[in-house]
Order: structure tokens, then sequence, then C-alpha cells
DNA sequence: TCTTGACTTAGAGCGCGCTCAAACTCGTAG
DNA sequence: CTACGAGTTTGAGCGCGCTCTAAGTCAAGA
């Protein structure tokens, strides 16, 4: 596969694979005979699994390390997993934080949702002027 | 409250609150005769508020626009409300997406504690030479 | 043969959100 | 009186994660 079909297949531009690889994120990718890149779709398990890291906050540095731990093979899995075990920790207390927020944003538009109200109830009582259009016996009433 | 304590208190920096003020996110303080900002602790609402729009990954030029429509105060509740309407929805997205990756995270890990679990079974298949070191009679064993 | 377009490289540039530096002014304690 | 510490301003610099440019190579189709 070259590097537009995984582009295409991965989400992430040529450009940001290239990226990727030049910082170490993805393999030195096998190059045809002329130079060009050619990806076995196995790549793309990695890729998504970056994704992930990516979408819970993980810096690129770190995903840097644990892309160094897997490279360097069998005797550091124990690390490995220590570095996801700490992630994990991380995006469980973002996503509580996440949730607290949404408590307090759910009580401000309350408080919206209140006043939105209050001006209802100020405009129910106010004299027929506002009510106008909505007028009876209009030739319009179908 | 002079910007220091504000520090102290709203957990940002010095220059960083100057810096929200120059973007417009914090209200251009009043200034003491010496030409220093003095703050009423009313601000440490709207900061903490904006901490809690950050948290959430709200970028600043959103922020911004929330404030300024805070600025131009009533006839911009149902802008102002729709905004928060929107970010919530938003937020409750990226948190479903963080808990969905925290299940892979959990299956990835979870890959890890079989590997050294085998190693252990491994381990526990293996001659003495690995029990030794626990040895019964020893001199030191108090 | 010529053109097209997908690829190559090294390196510059960008948007974000700060963060810091430089040079200065004050008010207060010793 | 002087030294200190906390503040002021403008503007430069930084770390992150891309994103794009320039100039060139190559293979396949008209």
């Amino acid at each position: 596969m070259k590097i537009g079909e995984l582009a295409r297949r991965s989400g992430l531009t040529a450009h940001t694979i290239r990226y990727y690889e030049r910082i170490g994120l993805l393999p030195y990718a096998d190059r045809d005979r002329s130079s060009r890149r050619d990806y076995d779709a196995s790549i793309l398990t990695w890729i998504e699994f970056l994704g992930r890291l990516k979408t819970t906050g993980m810096p690129i540095r770190d995903m840097l390390l644990y892309a160094e731990l897997r490279d360097r093979g069998s005797g550091t899995e124990a690390e490995r997993r220590a570095l996801l075990e700490r992630h994990r920790e991380s995006v469980r207390a973002h996503v509580d934080e996440l949730n607290a927020c949404l408590l307090v944003l759910d009580t401000k538009i309350g408080g919206y949702a209140e006043t939105e109200q209050r001006m209802k109830d100020y405009d129910a009582t106010l004299p027929e002027r506002r009510r106008k259009p909505v007028g009876a016996r209009s030739t319009r009433t179908r």
C-alpha cells in the first residue's frame, strides 16, 4: 500500500504520516525501487492505537516512549503496561473532571433557561400589543 | 486585590492574567493611582468559569465570543445559552469517546497482564534455581 | 515522446496558548 | 535616602503538533 492509500485508510494526511515516521512514531517504512514507501496493512492497527492515545490526550513524547519500548520487543512488557496504566488513570481522572464540568454547565444552562422562562412569563403578562400578529379574524386565518 | 494575590487565589500566573486581559477574556481591570490593577473578588467567579471552559477543551476564541456576549449584557442570553449547549454536546461526545478508548486501553493492559501471567506460570515450572533466595535455614532468618 | 500526478526530501511556517524579557515606575521598610 | 519587591508596558520567544512549500524523481497512459 502506498502512502496515499494509507492516508485515505488511516485518516491521517500523507504529510502527517511522513512526519510521524520522521519523529519515530511510525517505523521507517520499506521503500519500493523508486524510494516510495510501501506499507503493509498491519500498520493500520498501530496507527489506530496511536489515534486512541492521541484522543485521550497522550503527548507525542509519551507515545514515542511507548513506541521505543515496543521496538525493543520482549522484556519491555512490564514497562509498557505501567505506562498504559498511568495513562489510563490520567484519562479516568480527566473524564471525572469533565463530568464535574458538565454538571456546572448544566446548572449554568439551567440558569439561562430560567431567565428565558421569566421572560416568557413576563411576555405573557404583556398587553395585546405583543399578541397582535396572532390576531383572530385575520383574513389569512386558514 | 492586586494581581499577585489574584494569581495566588485563581491559580493563574500574573502573566496569564495580563494576557487574558489583553485579549479580552478578562475585563480591563480598574487601576489604582499608580496604574496597578486592583481586582474585586467577583472576578474569581468568572476566572473559575473560564477554567471550566478551558478544562472542557473550549478554544479561547469561543470563550472570547462568550465573554463578548456577556459584556453586551441582556438580549444575548439565548445566544450564550446556545453556545454553552453546543459546547456541552461536544464535551459529552468527547467523554463518550474517552470512555470508548478506556475500554480499548483496558483490553490492551489486560493483554499485558496475560503475558505476565504466562511468564509467572512459566517461572513456576522452573527448577529450584529460581527459588533459591527464599531458602530456609538461612542464618539471617530473624 | 510527452504529460500527468503521485510520490520523494529537507526545511520553513503556522495556530494555539501561554511565558518570559527588558526597561521602567511605585510605595514602603530600614 | 536608598534599596527592595511588586507592579507596569510592549513585544519577542517557546513548545506542541502538525502543515505546507520547493524542487526534484519516477511510472504509466495518451
